[in-house]
DNA sequence: CTGAAAGCGCTAACAG
DNA sequence: CTGTTAGCGCTTTCAG
């Protein structure tokens, strides 16, 4: 492997001019630039990424930190950052923290010895004290999903309550008169967001009661839970909002254990718009999230930030969509 | 950040000589490593990855590149491999290649540039070229489900062919006499192990045909299409293997559609065992690969061979095992 | 067992 | 516009 002394001693010149005219840091002489240039393409001289990072203290590589890669809604984020960030050169560190603050402190602790670029995290316990100590040595750090209290970094996350509501009036289109909502971890803001999303709209309904609501954790298993417990509570209800997709698939197990059918007697809609909710019988109408370009963004930021060494401290919130499915399918009359 | 130089001062000792404490590499007079450990806890002393990647040439990353995250089969992997090489206090650099070479030689390219220490390809379509290269520069590697051909490293997959067998075995236990098979893309080794295994055992039926094939491209719409055809040639068909696990969901979705029932009439038996197979209506029958436990036994090996230094060019070959459920139920009668 | 010093390959003042 | 040189922080001979 070919260093830039090599390419300063072909093409005649001090390894400092071949360094400019790499990082176009400082005019150069035409002239000689195109020296170096022949000199670097002769000897496929190729940068040294860690010579580099610790002349600059910086690798060129972005942490992604998320609770699990194993949740589905994971992927298509990881993937979008990872498609940004590749274009531009830069390389995806991927940490899953079960939303352990630990796990997430040690990440941090780890990859700031690496010289990380900049941190994505989407998940949800990093503590306020380790995204303050980043910002303070100046890392840049994008937050997915997050509240607003940590104003001081880019956060990104979807109109959770818009979409709450919209899942409401969906179901309230398709007929729906009583509608109960699996809600999930409150420490969360979009489980928060979400269930006041619902109750704005279910709050107004004749049959609406506190009791239709349930909590889950966000996973199948206890979306299935939740929904037995409706059913004792009101055997009677005709639609149910989860508050995300795997939820609503363990609800649509749970209806279909149980014999009740799915649209007929109940409609269930779900949230976040991952694959899954294509391949359920029925398949299920969900508000979807733009996950892949949630992470495009998060990334492109990050990179942006990088980049300038500008912090932009803004909060985006990303627009959702109705994917009406079979599962809240109104029969024709 | 305290530096080896701070601790060295600190502790009346040379840089050297803290380097020997900390790597172990040298042994030391006991008190005066006592000194520097000392010194090291006063000064919070963390060494500097980058600096010690530029000096050692590793900088503690290995990279895992695989076709596409979003691909349910490859969350279980990577997280396999991140969990052991978290441990281990490495970090992992994640690489969608969509199986394209170009894309994998460039990420080839890119990381080695960042001294990483390994890499672990899942991916199907490396060029020999590349995996010679980075043999020749001794840099460690660990092959997913890759032919034999490619002997100069570590091969991990499981036991394609057998879990065929188990599967066809399986499907014709519960009653089924007229077994047609969704088959991958031949250039995989393991959809061609798998269809051999089917071959094998399917071949002895009385009703077998090899009309009774079709192939599919290892994704869910490829599967709806290939059961369209199959119906076409063979109406009376009882039982449908596919060659993984979104094919069979394909399969069921085709069925469903119209209006054949499983599994009373068809049986369908998938393979992978992804979690899919547990939302689907009814949930699928598969042969399970220990999936997590390939990631994490391909970062247990690479890890080994990095800090070793000696190659181990093995194949190991994992067992699958059938995970019977409802879609290959035997009515009784 | 320990220290001095030469890199690893690049960037960024500082002169010129 | 260009060259010299001092780091970045650690590892690793080579002496002692």
């Amino acid at each position: 492997m070919a260093t830039i002394r090599d390419v300063a001693r072909l093409a005649g010149v001090s390894v400092a001019t071949v360094s400019r005219v790499i990082n176009k840091t400082d005019s150069v002489n035409p002239e000689t630039a195109g020296q170096v240039m022949k000199a670097i393409e002769q000897l496929q001289y190729e940068p040294n990424a860690v010579a580099r990072g610790l002349a600059g203290k910086k690798m060129g590589i972005i942490a992604l930190i998320l609770p699990d890669i194993l949740n589905p809604f994971f992927p298509a984020l990881a993937r979008g950052v990872e498609d940004v960030a590749h274009k531009k050169g830069l390389t995806v560190i991927l940490g899953n923290s079960d939303d352990l603050g630990l796990k997430e402190s040690s990440y941090i602790k780890v990859l700031k010895k690496k010289y990380v670029d900049g941190f994505i995290f989407a998940s949800n316990t990093i503590h306020e004290e380790d995204v303050e100590a980043l910002r303070k040595e100046q890392i840049p750090i994008v937050l997915l999903d997050r509240g607003l209290n940590t104003a001081s970094c880019a956060v990104i996350r979807s109109n959770n309550r818009e979409g709450s509501k919209l899942a409401v009036k969906h179901l309230i289109e398709q007929g729906c008169q009583k509608i109960a909502h699996i809600y999930g971890p409150q420490e969360l803001i979009t489980a928060r967001e979400r269930m006041l999303g619902y109750e704005e709209i279910a709050g107004r309904l004749r049959e609406y009661s506190p009791s239709l609501m349930e909590q889950g954790d966000f996973d199948i298993e206890s979306g299935r839970k939740a929904v037995e417990q409706l059913l004792v509570r009101h055997p009677d209800l005709d639609g149910i909002f989860a508050g995300n997709d795997l939820m609503a698939v363990g609800a649509l197990k749970a209806l279909h254990e149980r014999g009740i059918r799915v649209p007929e007697q109940v409609k269930v809609c779900g949230f976040d718009g991952i694959g899954l909710t294509e391949i359920t019988e029925p398949e299920l109408t969900t508000i979807a999230q733009p996950v892949y370009e949630m992470g495009g963004l998060a990334a492109q930021i990050l990179l942006d930030e990088i980049e300038s060494g500008i912090r932009e401290n803004k909060l985006i919130e990303l627009d959702v969509t109705l994917i009406p499915r079979k599962s809240t399918h109104k029969e024709e009359s």
